[in-house]
Formats: C-alpha cells, structure tokens, sequence
RNA sequence: GGGCGCGUAGCUCAAUGGCUAGAGCGCUCGCCUUACACGCGAGAGGUUCCCGGUUCGAGACCGGGCGCGCCCACCA
C-alpha cells in the first residue's frame, strides 16, 4: 500500500516541529537516517578502546547467510533481535562489535548456479574448467552478498560494516588452511575408508544434514539364498537332523534355503554374509553352515548378531512385522551392515560404479553369472535381479512397503551409501568433543559426566537461553561420530594435501637419495609441512614411504600453499605429487567464524584489525536456529577451543560466545515452515516496503516469546490494486501442505494474480494474472505503533514550541524536584522508571516479547492515553509539566530507539532542534539521566533513580481512573455525546478526592464541573464503590430504562462476586491455611462487594 | 524410535499456584473531540483440548489420553 500526502493542517508551523506531518513515512527518512549513521562511524568498534581504556566489550558474530538467496523473514527476526542487543549494549556504553558476513554455501551455492547455467545455457559444470566455472559462482556470490548486506541494511542493522567478512574471503581461507593443517598434524584429521552418503547424480559425498529424508511406495521382497555345507547343497531332511524347526514341513530331498526380506534386492550382488539373531531357535541348527549368492556362486557365512530383529508378524513394529530373521548383509551399500560386516570380518564388495550402476570395476571381482547386471542402473537392476529370481524359484514373496529413503536435498536422488575415501575430522577426541561439552555451564549439564576444569578459562561458562537447548546440544554430543569433512565440489576450501608415491622421493636422476627425504624432513621441522603414512603421522623419517603407490600414497599437507608454502608446492608437483581435488564441508569454515573473522591466526597488522580477537572474543552472544546447534554451536566450540589453547590442545582455550541464544522459528498461518518449496517466504524488503523497517522490527520483536515457533500469517499483495488480503488455500495433493491456490481473486478489485505461495506448478505469470507477493497484514500493528509515537512527539513539540513563542521561561535550565510535582507528572515518571527496570529484566532473560509489550503499554496506554491527555490544559502554562512531557517523550525515544531505531532517531533529531532553537538544554527531571548526544544511536541508555518510583502516585492515579471509566461508561450508556460537557454531583469525599488530581478527571470525563449540591431531576446515577453520585447537564432526556438496564446488569455481576467470595471466605481450609494477607484482603473486597451491591439495589428500586 | 514445543476469545498471542483469565487484530455501537480515523470512547465475545490427581486454591504442578508442530536419529 502506497502512503498518500497527510491531510491534516499542523497549527505548529513556522517552529522547529512546523514541517511535521501527521504520519511517518518511513521511506522518507531511512535512507538518510542510515547514511548519518555510517558517517558517524558509530558502529565501528574499536579494540584499543577495550584493551587500553578498559571499556565493557559486547560482541556478536552474524551467523553468516548463505549467499545461495535472499533473505527471508526468519533472518529478519533474526537479525532484528541481534541488532536490538547491540543497540541497547551501545547505549549501556558498551564498545560494540556486530561482526557481518555470509557463508559459502558449498553445496548449496554450487548447485543453484549449476541449475541456473543448465537452464540458461544449457551447459553442464563439466563443460567448464574447474576455475572458470568457480568464476561464475563467484559472480552470483558477488550479487547476492550485495543483495544480503543490502537487505540488512535497510532493516537498520548495525553492523560494522568496515569489517565485513565472507568465508571463503582472505582472512578465512588462511584461518581455514591453518586450522586444516594443525589438525592434521595433532592427527585429528585422517584419511579414512568409510560409508558416505553418496549422490550418484552430483557425485559427492554429502553431509547427514544435506539428506532429505522421502517417503517411497516400495516394496519388500523375499529372496530365497540356497544353504550349503562347503560346496554341497544341504536338504531339508540334513536339516531337520540339525533339530532345525519346521524343517520337515519341506520336501526331504529338497535344496534348503533361508529367505531373506530386503527392500533393496539389487545390491544382493554385494552381499558377503547373511545374519541371524543367536536368540532365534533355528540359528544353532545354522551353525558351520553358509548360503551360496544365486548366479553370483559367492559363498558366504551366515553369522549370528543381536542386531537383526526377529520377526513377530503380530508387532505394531513393521520391521518385526515383515522380518524373516535372516538379515542380508552388504558391507558396502548400508550403514548398519557396515557395522555388522565390521563385527564379524566379512568381506567389503563395492558392486557399483560412482553413478550408481552396477559396476565391477570398484571392488568387485567374483561376478560369476552374474554379468548380464553390469552396466545397469540401480533401478533397472532392482527389476533384473526380481526377475532372475523369480525365474528360479527363489522369489517367495513381495510385498508392498511404504518407507522412506534418503535423498540428495539438491540433486534429489536417491542416496547410495557407498564406499569412499574421506577426509574425517577426529571430532570424538577429548581435544573436541570433551572441551565442547565442559563449555555449558553446570546447572545446564546433563548427560556428560567429565568434569569442568577447575581454573580452566571458559570451562562451564556457555549458557544456553531457553535454558533446555543446552540438553540438545549434550546428548548429541554422546552420540557423535567422526565427521567427514571432504566433499566432491569445485566451490569451497580445497584441501591442502596432496598425495605422495615413492616416486617422490626417487625423484630426478637419484635413487632414494637421503636428501631428498631430508628436504621435505626440513620443512616439517619449520613447521610448513606435514606427512601422514597409513594413517600415521609420518613426520619423522620413515623408510616405508618408499613403499607408497597409487593406491596406498602418503599424504602431505602444506600449511600455506599460496604463501609460505609455495616453494614446497613446486617441488611437490613438479615431481608428480597431486593436489586432492576435494574440498571442505562448509560447516568446516563456519566453525572456525568466531575466531577467523576477527583475524585468527594472524595479529593483524594495523592498529585497527589488530588484536581485535584478543578484545571480542569469546563473544557475548550467538543468536541462532536451533537446528544448528549441533551443527554449527557443537563446532564452533571445539574449534574455537581447541585452536585458541595456549598448550596446543591441552587445556581448552576461551569459549567462542558466553550466551547461546536460540530463537523460534517463523512459520506460515498454517505452522509451516517458511521455505522455497512452499513458497511462504516472505521477503523483509517488500515489508519494509509497505510498513517500513521500524514495523517490521516491532512486530518481529513483538512476536518473539520463548516458544520454539511462532506463525505469521502470510497473506496475498494483489499486484493490481496494492490490497493485502488472506489467500484462499488448498492441501497440495503431492505433499499434503496446505498452499495457496494457483489463481487468487482480488476480493478489493476483483482481478486476478497468481500466487507465488504455493509455487504453482504450471501457472506462470500473465498481464492479465501477473504473479503476486506475500506480505503480512500482522505488521499493521507495528506501522500504527510507529504513528502513534510520532504523533505524540508531535504534540509534544507543538506544545513546548507555543511556549517559547509566548517567551516563556520553561526552558531555564535547572532540575526540575519531582517531589513538586502534580499528580499526573509523578505518576508519568514512575511508569518511566518502571518500565526502564522492566526492560532491564526482560533483557537480562532474552525476552523480547517483553520488552516490545512493556514499550507499546508505555506509549500507547500510559504516554498517549493518559499523560498526554490529562495535561492538555495545563501544559502550555506549565514550564514543569513542560519538562516533564519532553523528558518523558526523550526517555521513551531512548528506550525504544533498538526496536525501532529510524522513527525514534527522527524524532530525536528534532527534539535537538527544538532545544537549538531554544537556546539550551532546557529543565530536565533530577533524577532522570539523559545525557545530549548527536545521534541517538550513541545516546546514553536513560536511566532513573529509584526516587522516580512513586507507589502513591501509582495508586491514587487508579482511583481517579477508575472515576474517569465510571463516569466514561454512565455517558456510553447514556448516549450522551462524547463532547457534551456535564456536571457530577458529588459527595464531599469524593469531591476531596479528584481535587488530588489537580483538574485530570474533569480533563479525561469531559466534567465542565463538580458540584456537592444536589443533583436535577433528569440527571443519571452514577454509583461509584458504595456511594452514589449522579451526572446531570445532558442535553438530551434520560432514557430510564436504559439506567434500569445497566442497573440490573451491575446488580447481577455483584451479586456473582459476592457469593464467590463468600464461598471461598467460608472455606475454613482457605481461612486457615491461605496467607493471611490474602484472606484479610477478600474479607475487604467482600464488604466492598456487599455495600456497592446494597447502593446499587436500592437505586433501582428508587428509580420503581 | 529419541528429544522438544504447543493446544486459552473468530485469528495471533499473554497471564512468579492467589483479584472478575488479558492484549492486539477482527466484530458491534457512538464519535471526523484542533497529536494521531494507522485515531478516540464504550462494548460483545471463554467448557483455558479431554479424564483423573496434588492443593485452602490449578490455565499453570503431577499422571494418563487426544490433537498439532518442530528437531534429531533410523528405516530389512
């Protein structure tokens, strides 16, 4: 929606708040407002101003988006909460650091570009070369980090900018070589041969994470494998004079067979033994016997493990339930099987080529008759081995199976685990794992029982907030294992190994010289080079590295290959060393994110980037996604840790953040997470569009409970006419989620569009139905919040700027003694006082919710509601209550300047303007501390002494409120028209009473005035507690039947209270055991209920 | 399978075991009151998912269901 020019007069003009129009419209002020702040260099954290003039640090490092997309709303939240603790802590006189950055993406980035080329050139990445094609994915890193770093700062995100960060950029990629190598020399990182996650499409290794797991119709097949005892078929009879059970329910003379059930049939031709539970009765009667692979000839063991479940077909458990008990076992292509394999020895036959066919050139030898399967892809194997084994009798069944199955999150194939070569990271070593899990503190430690280290900097300091993410990120440590750290891609970190034979070292015309080996030897001793050999360190003369081949090389990893090391790198290759082609999982940068952006391991060389680690780290807080924490957190600690010990691993170094933040995840109105498939995202830059950064801010703020999800309704923007409107939605058939409907309606300008929510398979764009966006009419509340601040900064100025025309002396400057104060200005400035110690508590707790709602209580209901409106008729004459309005509406700009910092930043700088213009710095309130700064950005966090609480004030301000609301409602109740001025008829009690207020009820209840003299005929009653009073000068005639009405109804509800309250006081268990305050406190209200009650009956039999 | 969160007004959410369970949006009525109609005033609207228990007192705590959702692991 489109912001048309203000329509209402401003009586102030010609003043320094003259050119204030009626609403803010942000996209007015935005850009301006960020570009004082970067000018100002506000938001440049210095570390010289920690490390020598000893100031408070507070630091943050962004959790880096990945540059494959945009920013969507979940990032808003993020970052919005980010940007309001680096605001409040630079406020509070923090040195502030909001580290900025993105993340690679490996994977991810590389495959969007590919998509992007295949669809547009048609081109595949192998028909670039390695660097050519790592240019293109440069060129869509270099748009979107500009997108991202736009978008952040047009949500007013202050960060500093000057130390941006990326992670494949510099100063990471020499932290990540440096931390590659230490690793690799302390033996924490190894070659290993190990079952990946395999997408035969991409051909990579994925990550657990980088699996999406799918539901698949499939089916289970029983295949029969023939039993033999050595070479000869064994019969039924042999076996049933093994005591086999049910053996003699077969043909005596008849080949025995066992059935196995597996959903995977094809890979059969792996298989190198068959398992069965030793508990399962027919497993002694198996002993010494093994089965022959049908075509194959393979004779394998059958062996007995715990693992395989046994078949119960009446278990709700469908694994028991389709079980047979003999269990396949193939070492190669399952991860349980691996292990099993690894129990019992059995052999490891790799059948498949790294595009998932069967292959017999990867580990495969025995092939037997078993040739016509090669060449074929899983999937039409799967149908060829069903087919050959049905062909000899030996399918016994197949039954319809619903499972799920791995599948690549990019490329969408079906995972094969296959076997591969790996880089692994030892993360299971104490040197990680243990210094990982003593971080959390100790009241949020459950499983891990080693002890924190007395004395060791860092130990049990991390703290998670909501405290129960501390138990997620413990009990995934218990079940860690090591993690593979190489991936097949172009675009990440290469690894800094390359792979070394004996001919290394029988290089040029010499035989196995010495100096040969003495050379590389040198370079390990200068600490450039590291050498592993079969999985040992070899970074000491080994004679056996002669022996390394093709296949079994030693690895050499260089520290710094674009630096120190070139020289070794030279040699290396130019005596037929190979670089690895690999590169790292991406998690491998982001772990090293706290230490590597603030220059890890280089000091830095200018007075600004150095030592910037030794000031801000450990950070004081990660604000993150819970699903990350493993991911991410886990990681971040180990290395952060491990590569920051003084004592090379040894004792842990500091903790990479103090406080773990986790904040809840946006979903759809129909608790969805927002995602590209769905189409449910929402971009902050077309909210901020339509409501503005500031109410994009509130409402996220507003939103963010300690819930671990929070909905935001997403609805439709019709590209015609501008309307927001709820899109009407359907349940996808494919997916069963609910999505929007491809063609929506405008039900303003009855056009229609279609909606992207839902990514409309199918449905394109037209000019008659050009595509929608999704906004959010939820950020209503904040851009009507955003305008009712500013017009209440409007009043204030118009106020004190008729003061100064009218050459008044409010603005002397001099405290203004609270004490002396009204009513209604005592009770104003302990609501600030509150309220700033509310949001102190709040914020100590990470509870924004709480903090938003205590700022839109304070402004809407106590500022604009109350304040503003009893002071209007005195205020103009009134230099103290002057002070108070513009120290109040300072206080509150200071307070509320992290949510919505462009709107209040604003408003300050005409509150400066005004005291220009005025000549000084005007009355302020002793006791409120605002200091004068330029920009609020840098302003002082307000502070108020606890002299400003004044609970008497609080209390005598509700009576005289609920006098306003009584007389409020005699008058709706009435329909006396809200601008008819009236008069109370008031006993001498209450008449005392509102003259404590010092004009305000008359002011709020529209009284022209009270009086003790008795009421006309034609007044109404107005009963307040047991008292009765009336209202008269209506203009119109009473209704009676209507004050009857309204009678009867108060009469009803009173007599409710009381009989609970009568009930619960003749509860002796209640007067006994209840606190006794309590009780004297209902024994109160009962006698209050009864009299009000009494007044009220004996009104309605007067008026008959 | 393991863990976690949630279920309160039509919608989105609040409520240290203690007043009559509250707010915003939406709805109804009255107001263009000279800061604001993105506003002001007054209302209507509730079996706090169900069943038990603890307690003087339960929306909250305990046990058992039902439903929704998220994360992790696994899937012969």
């Amino acid at each position: 929606m489109t912001q048309t020019a203000e329509t209402t007069q401003n009586p102030g003009s010609g003043t320094p708040s003259g050119d204030l129009p009626a609403k803010f419209l942000p996209a007015d002020h935005e850009p301006r407002i960020r570009t004082r702040w970067d000018e100002s260099g506000a938001f440049h954290a210095g570390p010289a101003r920690v490390l020598s003039e000893g100031k408070r640090r507070f630091s943050m490092v962004i959790p880096p988006p990945n540059v494959t997309a945009r920013l969507h709303l979940g990032h808003a939240l993020n970052n919005t909460l980010q940007d309001i603790l680096a605001r409040v802590h630079r406020m509070k006189g923090y040195e502030t650091l909001w580290m900025p950055g993105t993340d690679h993406a490996g994977i991810a980035t590389q495959t969007v570009v590919e998509q992007r080329i295949l669809k547009e050139e048609g081109k595949r990445r192998t028909d670039f070369e390695r660097d050519a094609f790592i240019a293109r994915v440069q060129a869509w890193k270099d748009e979107y980090e500009a997108a991202i770093s736009d978008q952040l700062r047009q949500m007013g995100c202050s960060c500093d900018w000057d130390r941006q960060r990326f992670t494949m950029d510099e100063i990471c990629a020499r932290a990540v070589r440096e931390a590659f190598f230490r690793l690799f020399k302390a033996g924490l990182i190894y070659r290993g041969k190990r079952l990946v996650n395999w997408d035969p499409v991409t051909q990579t290794a994925l990550a657990d994470d980088e699996v999406e797991m799918e539901e698949i119709e499939g089916k289970f097949y029983y295949l029969r494998y023939p039993l033999v005892d050595g070479a000869q078929p064994v019969t039924w009879s042999q076996l049933a004079a093994r005591g086999y059970p049910d053996a003699g329910a077969h043909p005596s003379d008849e080949a025995a067979w066992v059935t196995v059930a597996t959903t995977r049939p094809e890979t059969y031709l792996g298989d190198s033994g068959v398992a069965i539970n030793p508990k399962d009765a027919r497993a002694a009667a198996l002993g010494g016997l093994h089965v022959c692979l049908p075509l194959v000839g393979r004779v394998i063991p059958i062996v007995e493990d715990e693992y395989v479940v046994m078949p119960d077909p009446e278990s709700s458990d469908s694994k028991a339930k389709f079980a047979t008990g003999f269990l396949k076992v193939t070492p190669a292509h399952d991860p349980n099987d691996w292990e099993i394999g690894q129990r019992h020895q059995l052999n490891v036959i790799n059948v498949m080529a790294p595009d998932a066919s069967i292959s017999d050139q990867h580990g495969w030898e025995d092939v037997g008759d078993a040739r016509l399967f090669i060449g074929l892809s899983r999937e039409e194997a799967r149908g060829k081995v069903v087919a050959e084994f049905q062909a000899r009798g030996l399918l016994e069944d197949a039954k319809p199976y619903t499972h799920s199955v791995g599948h690549s999150y990019r490329s969408h194939a079906a995972i094969e685990p296959y076997l591969s070569d790996q880089w692994y990271c030892k993360v299971t070593d104490e040197r990680l794992r243990g210094f990982a899990q003593r971080a959390v503190v100790p009241e949020q430690r459950t499983s891990d029982t080693s002890p924190a280290r007395a004395g060791v900097e860092g130990d049990g300091a991390m703290r998670f907030f909501p405290a129960r993410y501390a138990q997620m990120y413990e009990s995934w440590h218990d079940n860690l294992r090591d993690w593979c750290i190489s991936r097949q891609l172009w675009w990440g970190h290469r690894i800094p190994v390359w792979r070394g034979t004996g001919d290394l070292l029988r290089s040029g015309d010499l035989k196995l010289l010495s100096a040969v080996t003495d050379r590389l030897m040198a370079w390990v001793e200068q600490g450039e080079l590291s050498i592993q050999y079969k999985g040992e360190a070899a970074d000491i003369e080994r004679p056996d590295l002669e022996e390394a081949d093709e296949l079994s090389p030693f690895f050499l990893c260089v520290r710094d290959p674009n630096g120190t090391g070139r020289e070794i790198v030279e040699y290396l290759e130019s005596n037929g060393a190979k670089r690895d082609d690999d590169v790292l999982d991406t998690w491998f940068s982001s772990a090293l994110w706290p230490i590597s952006t603030m220059g890890w391991p280089e000091p830095g060389q200018s007075d600004e980037t150095r030592n910037v680690l030794e000031a801000f780290n450990p950070t004081s807080v990660l604000s993150t996604a819970r699903e990350i924490i493993t991911l991410w957190v886990s990681r971040m600690a180990m290395f952060n840790r491990f590569f920051r010990s003084e004592d090379a691993g040894e004792t842990p170094g500091p903790i990479p953040f103090e406080h773990v933040y986790i904040h809840p995840v946006v979903q759809d109105g129909h608790g969805q997470r927002m995602s590209k498939s769905l189409g449910n995202g929402v971009d902050p830059l077309d909210i901020i569009h339509s409501h503005g950064a500031d109410a994009m801010r509130f409402v996220l703020c507003q939103m963010t409970t300690t819930t671990q999800d929070v909905r935001l309704p997403v609805d439709v923007v019709c590209p015609h006419c501008g309307h927001t409107f709820e899109a009407k939605t359907m349940v996808a058939p494919d997916s069963g989620r609910t999505v929007a409907e491809p063609v929506q309606t405008c039900p303003s300008c009855s056009k229609e569009m279609v909606s992207t929510y839902g990514l409309n398979k199918g449905h394109s764009a037209t000019d008659d139905q050009p595509a929608s966006r999704n906004s959010s009419s939820k950020f209503d509340a904040g851009r009507n919040f955003g305008t009712k601040l500013w017009n209440a900064a409007r009043f204030t100025m118009m106020n004190l700027t008729w003061a100064i025309e009218e050459g008044d002396t409010t603005l002397e400057p001099g405290d203004v003694d609270p004490r002396s104060l009204s009513l209604i200005d005592r009770w104003m400035l302990s609501r600030l006082a509150r309220a700033i110690e509310s949001i102190d508590t709040s914020l100590a707790e990470y509870r924004f919710s709480e903090y938003a709602q205590t700022m839109y209580e304070l402004v809407w209901w106590d500022f604009c509601d109350w304040y503003l409106e009893a002071v209007k008729p005195t205020v103009k004459t009134s230099p103290t209550q002057q002070a108070v309005l513009r120290c109040s509406l300072e206080t509150i700009l200071r307070l509320l300047h992290p949510i919505t910092p462009f709107v209040t930043e604003v408003l300050h700088e005409r509150v400066r303007a005004f005291r220009a213009h005025a000549g000084g710095p005007g009355a302020s309130v002793s006791g409120l501390d605002l200091d004068d700064c330029d920009l609020l950005c840098s302003a002082g966090w307000p502070s108020a002494e606890q002299t400003l609480v004044d609970a008497e004030a609080e209390s005598r301000f509700e009576q005289l409120r609920s006098i306003v609301s009584a007389i409020r409602e005699a008058r709706t109740a009435s329909n006396v028209h809200p601008r008819q001025q009236i008069t109370l008829h008031a006993d001498a009690p209450l008449t005392e009473l509102i003259a404590t207020g010092e004009g305000i009820v008359e002011t709020l209840a529209g009284l022209e005035r009270i009086t003790t003299e008795p009421a006309p005929d034609g007044s109404i009653t107005l009963l307040i507690g047991a008292s009765e009073h009336a209202l008269s000068g209506l203009a119109d005639a009473v209704d009676t039947e209507a004050e009857k009405t309204r009678l009867a109804e108060q009469i009803a509800k009173l007599t409710k209270d009381v009989e609970n309250l009568e009930k619960r006081l003749n509860n002796p268990g209640y007067v006994n055991k209840a606190p006794a305050h309590l009780v004297d406190e209902t024994r109160g209200q009962l006698s209050q209920k009864q009299s009000e009650l009494q007044a009220a009956s004996a009104k309605l039999g007067a008026l008959g």
